[in-house]
DNA sequence: CTGAAAGCGCTTACAG
DNA sequence: CTGAAAGCGCTTACAG
């Protein structure tokens, strides 16, 4: 490759020095301890000192150093993310958001975000094993979960913190965050249903996310809210790209008595439906309704609180 | 939005004992300064020495605490990155590569990786005070240089190590990684010269980027080489993205004696000129050429190095 | 309510 | 070549 390379000796560090604690207690008149305790809001230090301290800390420009406090109570005050880049990168532009909005939380609590990458599921337990070994974080957020997480079974095991990004199957005892997808897709089905339509597709996401289960799911619901019988001729999945989305389409409209709607679990496979209806000369909205997820989400939004 | 969140308390930070310092030369039966000593490879420790605390600590799983080492040598064993996503985020497919390869050679070294977003540029530096104010890492990694890079200033001045991806103007001093865009550009239009293009337009990248401004220079370098006069209605900036790239290619393509031939300083430009090319109805590589900035980097790497 | 002291897990002059 | 000691910047029982 066509590199340039220059390296400079790094600069001494003569990085000016920070007000400690000391200075802090030196200039109060107070005991390290207390001011300690004071910064810390213990309950038995008056309001008067917490407040002349938290002054003072402000005045001076003091914030306990956390890897100083770290030695003692253990806490390094930073959360991990380790993306596996392995897998199918699908759903990698997604990710920059996902750092961005953790970033955003953990700055202002004055905590950090550690990342680091690994490549395939193996790779993966061993990079979140090491960050706890070596005391890195404290926690960790998981994004995209899968049905039977391993991550998770890790993690209750060492019992180190965690939210995970979508449910697991065996919700017992771990924190996560997730959107309801499969109320969505229970929803578009309704609605196409109300329209007229009696053969509802459905293309799925990755088959071992567990979001994938729930959407099916959800579809399914749909489906017996509107008395149609599934027919599972009309269910694809793997579509999480566009082209497989495109691909996965044509395999729905070349079924005999092909579906007059379709419903995607992702919005990239709608993306690529609407490419397969185009190479067949099927117009969108005419010839062929379809809804992804986003769109399924935008609905009737109280649906789906 | 259609969330749903379960938070479960932590569990008790039961976190088994790990082996110490202690631990090792209370085995050892040498001083944890001798072990420390040995570990951290002095010179005045015998090579036996050395040696056997070094099996006796893989033995054990020994490992420093980095944030215990911080707290006597001010080194935390992270690098920073902070990524500014205020700005166009064109680029930001690119990112996850580039935090994958930084990550996998930091954690090679028990290093660790620290990502923090910022969106601005006033926010970007502001992250960037917090993050050395706190002594959150040692150093930085600085994407996407900018001409005059204020990041770097702020950085000199603090005397905080760093490395800039790209060249900045001024180069007293700092300490970069660089692809040799202008090599590359220089080289296209050697290529199109040698063909026969008389008339051979330019698309560059960002404005305040440095690397547009030393590909612009490459550009030009390839025209004098090749004898040909630079017209500035045969110049385009700004194109990093494809429809920029494609409205760029559509003004190229309307001066008064067009270009029969473009480079673009950025892929994602020449794959919107692609585009511009087929709505006029032109044949690429018959009507028109069209480089992009990666193809011209395999053109012929000799002469890059 | 506050102070004095011990200690977290390391590193590093200083002796010998 | 190695040990004993001090200390980094914090927190936290323990007294009072």
């Amino acid at each position: 490759m066509a590199f340039q390379v220059r390296h400079i000796p790094n600069p001494k560090p003569i990085r000016e020095k920070r007000t400690t604690i000391n200075d802090l207690s030196r200039v109060l008149g107070l005991s390290k301890g207390t001011v300690s305790r004071a910064l810390n809001d213990y309950p038995d230090i008056s309001p008067l000192t917490k407040q002349k301290v938290r002054e003072k800390a402000a005045e001076m420009g003091y914030r306990a150093l956390s890897y100083a406090q770290a030695v003692k109570t253990g806490q390094v005050s930073a959360i991990g993310l380790v993306l596996n880049l392995g897998s199918d990168n699908a759903h990698r532009p997604f990710l920059t958001n996902f750092i961005d909005g953790i970033s955003r939380v953990v700055s202002e609590r004055n905590w950090t975000l550690t990342v680091a990458t690994a490549q395939g599921d193996k790779n993966e337990l061993d990079t979140i094993i090491r960050l706890v070994d070596e005391h890195k974080v404290d926690g960790f957020i998981l994004p995209r979960s899968k049905a039977d997480d391993p991550r998770v079974a890790l993690l209750k095991a060492e019992k180190v913190p965690f939210v995970i990004f979508g449910r697991t199957q065996e919700l017992a005892g771990v924190s996560y965050f997730d959107v309801r997808g499969e109320q969505a897709m229970r929803e578009a089905v309704r609605l196409f249903a109300q329209e007229g339509h009696e053969r509802i597709g459905f293309i799925n996401g990755g088959e071992s996310y567990n979001y994938s289960r729930l959407r099916e799911e959800g579809y399914l619901l749909g489906l017996s809210d509107a008395g149609i019988a599934p027919d599972p001729k009309l269910i694809a999945s793997g579509g999480f790209t566009k082209s497989a989305g495109q691909q996965l389409g044509h395999a729905l409209l070349e079924v005999r008595n092909p579906p007059t709607a379709i419903v995607c679990a992702l919005d990239v496979a709608a993306l690529g439906v609407y490419r397969a209806a185009e190479d067949r000369g099927l117009k969108i909205g005419k010839d062929l309704a379809v809804i992804g997820y986003d769109a399924c989400r935008k609905v009737d939004l109280p649906h789906h609180l």
